[in-house]
RNA sequence: GGCGCCAUAGCCAAGUGGUAAGGCAGAGGUCUGCAACACCUUCAUCAUCGGUUCAAAUCCGAUUGGCGCCUCCA
């Protein structure tokens, strides 16, 4: 199995620190809003990343934080007028029902930054006491020139850090690429007690802590959006690798951005659309399908036209599907018959599944796994029919399923259940096919249509699903 | 200014040295009372220029265009 790592810009075989296990963390989100469709890729991303670690049965421990104090939870609170706390815990909320709905295996553990700060304030001890850190007014900074491989995850060096600093230089700092660990309370602002006086901890200091406490001082890797290279996690490297004198993570993935008109989706440029918006005329599915067709370390343009096509490409995989149970139902022979003998039907859906591993093998190849999907159905729909065998079938219905599964993409359609009312009017309206009354057959047709019921006349009978 | 990424059919998108996967949309056909589903057929020489090679979408160089990071951000 390939990863690309962004620490050595390459391609490199996986191998986990221990056999078996895999420890991996994932930044999460700050919240302070609904999530929008560019923090739904990470989570789809590394989601199919475990999930596939776990189909290679490793023992994957997963954690993800919850930043719930932050500048822009405040705000939103002081806006509200309400206390952050009302504020982060409920997007923390909104944040699972959504992560749920992308059917996005809960994180082993979910830390939250609020409940870590003891350890913070150790850690931040700690590297005063190493001198990679200094204090100045009640504030903690990092001294990055003391350490040394700054800039190793991002490709920068300190000069040209310097040479391109746009910030005003804040002189309570020795060096304008210093970065604050630990800040003094403001007035209004929730703040806690400190060795340095009341205050609260910088933002990248979270994540070495809570993967430290969680996962230990070397993890298998750890991920994110691709913004946050530099300089969260270059920093996180820096503090992480300064108090435990050891390689901080092996693996380093970084996911590409969510588009909108090839420009970047983010809350600050208000071009986003949320995971709710877009839910409500699509659904979750169609989302995690959307996301899986390209590639992660490739740019991915969102506009309605394209997620209309995924959900048009994700609605065949599921028609299949339904087909093929549908057949499944009818299907009298236990053994293969002789034209599935033929197929040699066991070695066709190896290649299949090994097109689909490759892939995923590849630097988590999701495009090409869809592709292999495909191909799959298409030998489905082709070879299958009221004759096929409950084996043959079966085995079908097993490798879709199974395959689906790794991408968390949902293979079947949504039913609701057997409605008599429903059969009911399917009835009458085969009796009006009969009687070649096919006014009224249209209009029964038309009017469940109307409720969101889809009928289909297959050569196997009548069917029907939710629209 | 520094660092990095990208350019494949109408659209989306795999492929990183051996002659272009897959999906969406479109066209023609089969099936069907009609429709839908499905199946069959059809639809590209890979931004431009130059180079390396028996062989390049794939490697090298240049040009053009686009994007990201260097500041909170997935």
């Amino acid at each position: 199995m390939k990863i690309y790592n962004t620490l050595t810009n390459k391609k490199e075989a996986f191998e986990s620190i221990e056999e078996g296990k895999v420890k991996m963390y994932v930044c999460g989100p700050t919240v302070y809003n609904y999530i929008h469709i560019g923090n739904a890729r990470p989570l789809i991303v590394f989601d199919t990343v475990r999930k596939y670690l776990e189909y290679k049965n490793y023992e994957v421990t997963f954690v993800s934080n919850f930043t719930d104090i932050d500048d822009k939870i405040i705000k939103k609170a002081n806006e509200e007028g309400v206390d952050y706390r009302e504020i982060s815990s409920k997007y923390m909320k909104e944040f699972l029902i959504d992560s749920e709905g992308l059917n996005v295996k809960p994180a082993t553990i979910y830390p939250k930054a609020t409940e870590e700060i003891d350890g913070m304030i150790k850690v931040i001890e700690q590297l005063i006491e190493k001198g990679y850190a200094y204090e100045v007014n009640g504030s903690v900074y990092f001294e990055t020139k003391k350490f040394k491989p700054y800039g190793k995850l991002s490709n920068k060096n300190q000069e040209d850090l310097e040479a391109g600093a746009r910030i005003a230089v804040d002189t309570e700092k020795r060096n304008p690429m210093d970065f604050v660990l630990w800040k003094p309370k403001k007035e209004g602002e929730p703040a806690w007690k400190s060795p340095w006086g009341e205050g609260r901890p910088g933002w990248h200091i979270e994540c070495s802590v809570m993967a430290k406490k969680y996962l230990g001082d070397s993890i298998d890797i750890h991920a994110g959006g691709e913004d946050l290279v530099f300089p969260h996690h270059e920093n996180e490297i820096a503090q992480s690798e300064a108090v435990n004198d050891k390689q901080f993570s092996k693996y380093w993935m970084h996911n590409r951005f969510v588009n909108v008109d090839n420009k970047k989706m983010s809350k600050s440029l208000g071009n986003f659309f949320t995971v709710r918006e877009i839910v409500d005329e699509f659904s979750y599915d169609v989302i995690r399908f959307f996301m899986l067709n390209v590639h992660y370390r490739s740019p991915i343009n969102f506009s309605r036209d394209l997620i209309q096509a995924a959900a048009n490409g994700l609605e065949r995989i599921q028609t299949s599907r339904d087909n093929l149970e549908h057949l499944l139902k009818n299907a009298q022979q236990d053994d293969y018959n002789e034209k599935e003998s033929m197929l040699n039907e066991e070695k066709e859906l190896e290649k299949y599944k090994t097109k689909f591993e490759t892939a995923m093998e590849d630097d988590f190849n999701t495009a090409d796994a869809i592709s292999a999907i495909f191909e799959l159905v298409k030998f489905a729909n082709k070879n299958t029919d009221s004759d096929s065998s409950n084996k043959f079938i079966e085995d079908i219905i097993i490798l879709i399923d199974e395959l689906c599964g790794i991408l968390g993409i949902v293979s079947k359609k949504k039913k609701i259940l057997l409605d008599e009312e429903i059969n009911d009017l399917i009835e009458k309206r085969q009796q009006a096919r009969k009687d070649r009354d096919f006014a009224l057959a249209d209009k029964i047709r038309d009017d469940l249509k109307d409720k969101g019921i889809i009928l289909e006349d297959t050569r196997e009978g009548v069917r029907w699903h939710r629209g």
